[in-house]
DNA sequence: TTTTTTTTACCTGATTACAGGTAAAAGAGC
DNA sequence: GCTCTTTTACCTGTAATCAGGTAAAAAAAA
């Protein structure tokens, strides 16, 4: 049997290059290659895929919901995710949504091969570089940081947008006695000094939207 | 004649990509493919090379330092540069180290071709999305924003770790009131109405650091 | 249901930031 | 030389933040 196999990728290249690899594989077959994920959508419906590889950072739909979207009509196609920078929660995210695997672009033929091999079996693959990045920081990065609740958040973002305590408590119809106490909760839970430093960490951190 | 060419990108899909495009080219020859700058500028010595297409997102040496090194002492080379997405500044930075081209990989194959062959003949090339992209924002993104000057970045840099006024003026051995004035031109040359504005501002437009 | 977290709210005092105006010395550019 | 920008510095007053303690509904989790 020959696996019928889709590339969605926004750069002709990377397209390209992926179906030179793949060419050396015999029981994969290249059926379509899209650039966006939106045609991939349509052409989905009248053709039987097996296989997509797909680029994370697509314009107009990311590979997230795209990946979510068709999960949600056709669970039996394997779906490996690509990107060439990757932080925890973004493979983390795209698994959740039903992704099979994730490989970094910077990954050798041979890494490329054993994933797709290893996805069609079933399993949810990682390229190297990727697991080191989902393994390590859990300890750290993730588990350490509390995380704000939806109220401070909201406050927290008034904040980044300059607003005084008194603007951010008419805008969200609170006391000002209530928006002076989530600040301080806010500053305390990460041991911030005042809201410059604390819209620092939040923003590194990508905490704010 | 045939032209000797190199390509440097730390993901091995894009070489094979980009070299599977360019084995279409007649006058082109793939003669090495690199995953890193060192290693190109070990294999430059000892070889003769006309062409290099290079990634500007490289691991150790970035693509503008790379491009600046290679012309120094090989002003001949043309050198192309290549990346996913592009700033305005970084595309204008790789050009005045002497590059003589830029190209966005989400770039058709037709692109790819006109700009190599064009950048042969002497131009200085941009793919089609770069071209907007150094025209559009000059009259907004770039000329409205005055830009720091060094006291006031430092000054700000210190803001964004959380500082107060009297620990800036003692880290930097200023008076408090300097320092004080300072502040106040800052927030006033971006019309910020506090440092957490200032400091989502100047952290959005990468501007610190 | 009980427990925990979140959201709401108040009081006080010390510290800091912000807005206004002013100005001289140093350096860069023409 | 002159001009513009930058860096330095001072004074005053109002407004806002920050730190401390306290506490009761409401919602979510156990």
């Amino acid at each position: 049997m020959r696996y019928k196999t889709v590339i969605v990728d926004d750069h002709p290249i990377v397209i390209s290059g992926i179906a030179g690899l793949l060419s050396d594989l015999e029981n994969i077959e290249i059926v379509q290659k899209f650039e966006s994920g939106i045609s991939l959508l349509d052409y989905i419906e009248d053709h039987k895929i097996d296989l997509i590889l797909m680029d994370i950072f697509l314009p107009i739909i990311n590979g997230v919901d795209l990946c979510k979207t068709i999960k949600q009509k056709h669970p039996k196609i394997v779906i490996i995710g690509m990107s060439s920078q990757s932080e925890r929660s973004l493979v983390m995210q795209f698994i959740q949504n039903g992704g099979n695997g994730y490989i970094l672009k910077n990954a050798s033929f041979d890494e490329f091969k054993n994933c797709i091999y290893k996805a069609i079996d079933g399993e949810i693959v990682f390229s190297e570089e990727v697991k080191t990045i989902i393994s390590q920081p859990l300890s750290e990065d993730l588990e350490r940081i509390p995380g704000l609740s939806r109220r401070e958040r909201d406050i927290a973002l008034l904040l980044s947008q300059g607003k005084s305590t008194q603007e951010i408590a008419d805008d969200l119809f609170l006391s000002f006695l209530t928006v002076q106490t989530h600040r301080r909760n806010i500053l305390q839970k990460y041991k911030m000094k005042n809201v410059a430093e604390l819209i620092t960490f939040l923003l590194k951190n990508n905490m704010l939207n």
